[in-house]
DNA sequence: TTGAAAGCGCTAACAC
DNA sequence: GTGTTAGCGCTTTCAA
C-alpha cells in the first residue's frame, strides 16, 4: 500500500510520468479527459506524493523550523499553537526545537533544520547576544524570522509584541483607579522584553509620581524573583506593583498574601504576557496580553512574502499593540469586586473581557 | 557557502564520491589516510549532508511526527520537551502538529505527515473512538506509539502513566492523614486517564468509606467544571475532594475559597498531573506527579525498537508508576501549615535583606 | 580499499 | 497537450 509512486499512477491512467506530475501538482494545463483519467487512477492506488524526491528536485521542502528556548516557558504554548496553525494552513510543517535556554545547543538545531532543507526558520533567540551568530549565517541562508525577543539590531526580520505600548497601558490603567506610589518589578539584563518594558516603565511612571521611576527592582522573570522583590520594594510602600511578566506577579501575589497584605485593597498588581496562570491565581492577575495569534499570522506573512521573493525589502521589525486585560488584582480601590473573589468577575476560561472595571 | 554536496567534497580531497559517502557515514572501511583528507575537506568547505537527498535514496528521513490535542493544556508542553529532547539525542528531527481537539484535523496531520515520509509516529489521540481509525491506518505504514491516552485496544504500542497506581497513592495518603468522606470530582467519556480514574476511585474508595465509591460528580477535565462540581457534592460534606486532574483541582479551590470553606482544614483537595498551576496556586496542590522525563524515554526507546526492527513482537503497553506530591492542599488537619501560607513556611512579617527602595 | 554507475521519485526543460 | 529525458545529492551494488 506503501510507494504508489508517480510512475504507477501514469501506467494506470496510460499516459507519461510527466502529464502525471503536471496533472497533481497542477504546473501546467492538461487536456480536461486526461486530467480526470490520472485523477481517478491517483485516486484509486492512494498516491501520495513523495516529499523527500520533490524536496530533492525543487530544493523546497515546505517545511519551515520552529526553535524556542523553552516550550515549558508558559507563555509559548500559545504562540506555538498559533504558528503551526499558521503554517500549515499554507501546507507548510513545522519542525520543533526547543534548545532548553542553552545558545550552544540553538547554533546546533539551527544548523541540524538547515541541514534538512527547512525553507526557512522561526526563531525565538535563547540569549539576546549569544545566539547572534548563528541567527545570523541561519538568516543569510533561509529567509528567518525573530520572535518574542530579539538579538541585536539588523539580525533578521523581527515580530513581537509592542512592550512600550503595553506598559503605557498598565500606567494609564493604573492612573485612572487612583494609584500614584507605583513602582515596578522588572528582570535585569538586555533581552529586549526586559529591557523595553524597563525603559517604558522608567519613561511613564513619572507621570503618575515624579519618584516613581526610581522606584525599581531588577532580577529575572520568574516567580521566586517575584516573591523576592516584593520583600525589597515594600518597605516603600507602594500602592501598585507593576511587573514585567505574569510569572513575576504571581510570585509577588503570593508573598504579600503571606504579609497579610490585601490585593488590590492596599496594593494593586499587574502583569504581562497573559498567561493562562494569571486568569486563575486568586486574585486574577491584570495583565498586558500578547495578540498571540496576530503576531503568529504575521510572522507566518513574513515569511510567506520573502519565501516567495515578492519582498525583498529591507529588514522588517513589526510591532504589535497588545491588550490590557483587568482583573481583580487591580480592582479600584474600595470597589466592590471581592478580594475573596476569584476569577468570577471574568469570563470562564479565563478569556475575561477588557472591559476597564469601574 | 550553501550546497557544498558530496561531489565537492570528493573534488577537493582527491577522491571520488562514493568514497566520501562511505567515510562520512562509516559505513565501511576505509583507508585511514584517505579518511582523513576526507574529513579535512569536508570540514573546510563546511559540508553538511542534504538530508532530502538521502531520504529519498534511503528511504529514511530521520524525522518523527508527534501529533497531540492541544499544545497549550498544561500538561503537555514539558512531555513535548522531553519527547523532543529524546528523539534529538537520537539524531531524529520531530515535525509538530497540533490537531486542535478535532479527530478529521488529526487524520489529516497524520495523513500529511506520513506523504513526508516521517519515519515513525507519536500520537496523543484526540478522542478515544474518533481518532481510531486513522491512528490504525498510520500504525500499518510505520511505527506509531499512542502516548498518555490510548484510542481503543490492539491498535498500537503505547506509552502513558499507571493512573490506577496514581489514585491508590492519594486515596493511600487521604487515609492517612485521617480523611474518610472521600469524594471524586472527575471526567465522563471513555478516554483512558477519565476512564480509569474513575475505576481507580471506584475500586479503592471503600476502603475508606462503603459510601466513598458512591459519591462522585462526572464532567471534563477542566477548572469550570471543578468550579461547578464543588457544588454538586459539597451538600454532602466531604472532608476531601479527589480530583481526576489539577485543573479540576484548581475549579475546586477557587470555587471553596468563595464559599468561604477552608483548605485543607475543613476539607482537602488533589489533583493528578502535576501541571506547573499545580505548585502555584494557594494553597499548593497536592497531586500526582507522572513522570514525564521516563514516559518520554519510554517512547522514544519503543521507537527505536521498532525502527531498528530488533523489536517485531506483539504490541506492547508500558505503564510507568507516578510519584504523589503532597502541597498544602491536604496537609493534614490541624497542622500547623498556615491555610494563608502558599508554597513557603511563612516568615514574619517585611524581613528584607535588601536595602528598602525609595 | 576504491571507483563507476545505477537509481530513489519527482519536476522542468525541451521536443514534438 | 503530451512524451522524453536529464538530473537534484546521496547510498549502494558491482567491479577492479
Amino acid at each position: 500500500m506503501a510507494d504508489v509512486t508517480l510512475r504507477d499512477v501514469a501506467r494506470v491512467s496510460g499516459c507519461s510520468v510527466a502529464t502525471v506530475s503536471r496533472v497533481l501538482s497542477g504546473t501546467r494545463a492538461v487536456g480536461a479527459e486526461t486530467a480526470r483519467r490520472v485523477r481517478e487512477a491517483a485516486d484509486a492506488l492512494g498516491y501520495r506524493p513523495n516529499h523527500a524526491a520533490r524536496a530533492l528536485r525543487g530544493r523546497r521542502t515546505g517545511t519551515v523550523g520552529l526553535v524556542l528556548p523553552q516550550i515549558t516557558n508558559p507563555f509559548y504554548p500559545a504562540l506555538v499553537r498559533e504558528l503551526t496553525h499558521a503554517l500549515h494552513a499554507e501546507g507548510r510543517a513545522v519542525l520543533l526545537a526547543d534548545c532548553d535556554d542553552d545558545p550552544a545547543a540553538e547554533a546546533e538545531y539551527v544548523a541540524d533544520l538547515l541541514s534538512r532543507q527547512v525553507d526557512a526558520l522561526l526563531v525565538i533567540p535563547a540569549d539576546e547576544d549569544r545566539s547572534r551568530d548563528a541567527v545570523a549565517a541561519a538568516a543569510a541562508r533561509v529567509p528567518l524570522v525573530l520572535m518574542d525577543r530579539g538579538c541585536g539590531p539588523g539580525v533578521a526580520d523581527s515580530v513581537a509584541v509592542d512592550n512600550t505600548a503595553g506598559v503605557a497601558l498598565v500606567l494609564d490603567h493604573l492612573a485612572a483607579t487612583g494609584r500614584r506610589r507605583v513602582c515596578f518589578l522588572g528582570a535585569a539584563g538586555t533581552a529586549s522584553a526586559a529591557a523595553e518594558r524597563r525603559a517604558a516603565y522608567a519613561a511613564g511612571a513619572g507621570a503618575l509620581d515624579p519618584g516613581a521611576p526610581e522606584r525599581v527592582a531588577l532580577g529575572d522573570f520568574s516567580v521566586e524573583w517575584g516573591r523576592a522583590a516584593v520583600d525589597e520594594v515594600w518597605p516603600a510602600r507602594p500602592d501598585a506593583l507593576v511587573c514585567a511578566n505574569d510569572l513575576i506577579a504571581i510570585g509577588a501575589l503570593q508573598r504579600l498574601q503571606q504579609l497579610g497584605v490585601a490585593v488590590p485593597g492596599e496594593v494593586a498588581v499587574t502583569g504581562f504576557d497573559d498567561i493562562p496562570m494569571a486568569a486563575l491565581s486568586a486574585p486574577g492577575v491584570t495583565t498586558v496580553r500578547q495578540p498571540v495569534a496576530e503576531l503568529a499570522a504575521e510572522a507566518a506573512r513574513l515569511l510567506g512574502l520573502r519565501l516567495s521573493g515578492e519582498d525583498t525589502g529591507p529588514q522588517r521589525s513589526v510591532r504589535l499593540a497588545p491588550d490590557l486585560v483587568v482583573r481583580e488584582s487591580s480592582a479600584r480601590t474600595g470597589a466592590r469586586v471581592a478580594i475573596l473573589a476569584p476569577s468570577l468577575v471574568a469570563v470562564p476560561g479565563g478569556r475575561s473581557e477588557s472591559a476597564p472595571v469601574t
